[in-house]
DNA sequence: TTTTTGATTTAGGTAAACCTAAATATTTTA
DNA sequence: TAAAATATTTAGGTTTACCTAAATCAAAAA
């Protein structure tokens, strides 16, 4: 199989995998992937049978020890270069996951170490996702959601938990990024809102629906 | 047709007419690409389609200004990313070819711009060869054959004519890089090998097959 | 427990970029 | 200029990753 095609389903799966302990889907890899469900039954009797996934019919597909680095490599590879494109090229954090998407199917450990020394190996990318160690090993950002934040909680913010553009261009306007300290000034009963005060200036509200796709820590 | 492969195509082309100003010949681009004449064959007439290229069954292929114009924005991705793996992350001139070639097909031109500022637009990668600019503009590199300097000649190191790893090594051990000032003190009669001073110190001896490789200019 | 629905796989195709072998064109040599 | 050598194209295949439509399986609902 085609590593570049072999990286992108085993990506998906790893990524499909943290949500649904079972594993993968069939349809849920082939709407990740954007392409069709026959196309990902056929795909993953090759994943199969190259021992990076464990896979029996109508059942879930789940990564071997072999397929999870891979994975983690190709993710290791994604948001490296996230970084790189922010910190060196200056680029948005909103506009950086299509080149990224391309970038992380350039093999070679060494340009890969060499990046990563570069960037002074950093721990996170501009989303706040956690960068795998050249080894594979990765820790899961400890986060809440802002909306289990309680009334008059100061929490630092350290993710998000949905990556459009959109999103990420609405937090920029109201001066929201990774680090800001945000103040609970209250919730709103009527809609969930909430009544924000961000790095002890500004007060603002956002939509319940925001609230739901910031990642914070307590602070 | 793919990209990938229209570049891969379109660069090989690029770079024999530069020798053979008749074109590009069928074998000749088989060999460069690793690939059967046959292939090739096939290819032509879908650039030709495409109208990258001019071609006539039989004769040597030729670019368009469009056909020419991608071939000379993949040479500049190229080249740039030779120098940011050189002057950003350290890697020797003899290393950087293979990763570059896959970098080179990263299409996105904000992308190439940006990197280009970063390097402090460089016009010249690590091996002396010429960056063409956003717009296509290249500058051959006015440059002459080591064995074509005359005794007594101090001149300029400027690029080389082989891109081999084990020449560029080779060239490493001598202490012969860019920019080295040349002195030619004699050619030997017997087998046309020169001795050479290089930056005022060390006197040795290259063999003709070695100063046929290196591009100097008067200084 | 039977039906119905939804998920998944299988069967049969397509397009791209290769390949080998055979045919044909062009160039060189005699 | 005819034969031989070389270059190129054509014909017919292969492989990979897709696709659509049809068949089959499994889970949910009746
Ligand atoms: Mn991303
Ligand atoms: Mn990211
Ligand atoms: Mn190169
Ligand atoms: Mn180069």
């Amino acid at each position: 199989m085609e590593r570049n095609v072999q990286e992108n389903y085993l990506k998906a799966i790893y990524k499909l995998s943290e949500k649904n302990k079972e594993g993968a889907y069939t349809n849920d890899i082939a709407a990740e992937l954007n392409i069709k469900p026959s196309s990902v039954s056929e795909s993953l009797k090759k994943l199969s049978e190259e021992h990076l996934i464990k896979y029996q019919k109508y059942k879930a597909a789940t990564l071997t020890e072999k397929g999870k680095l891979i994975a983690l490599m190709t993710i290791r590879k994604h948001r490296l270069w996230e970084v790189f494109l922010v910190e060196k090229l200056g680029f948005r954090w909103d506009e950086i996951h299509p080149m990224a998407e391309e970038m992380e199917h350039i093999n070679f450990d060494e340009l890969t170490e060499r990046l990563a020394k570069f960037l002074d190996n950093p721990t996170a990318d501009p989303h706040g996702d956690p960068i795998p160690d050249k080894h594979g090993k990765i820790k899961a950002l400890k986060s809440k959601k802002l909306t289990e934040a309680k009334e008059k909680e100061l929490v630092i913010m350290v993710g998000i938990e949905n990556h459009s553009p959109s999103f990420m261009k609405h937090l920029d306007n109201l001066g929201l990024s990774l680090g800001s300290a945000i103040l609970v000034k209250s919730v709103v009963d009527f809609d969930n809102s909430m009544l924000l005060s961000v790095n002890k200036s500004k007060d603002f509200y956002i939509s319940r629906e925001v609230a739901e796709n910031v990642l914070v820590k307590e602070s």
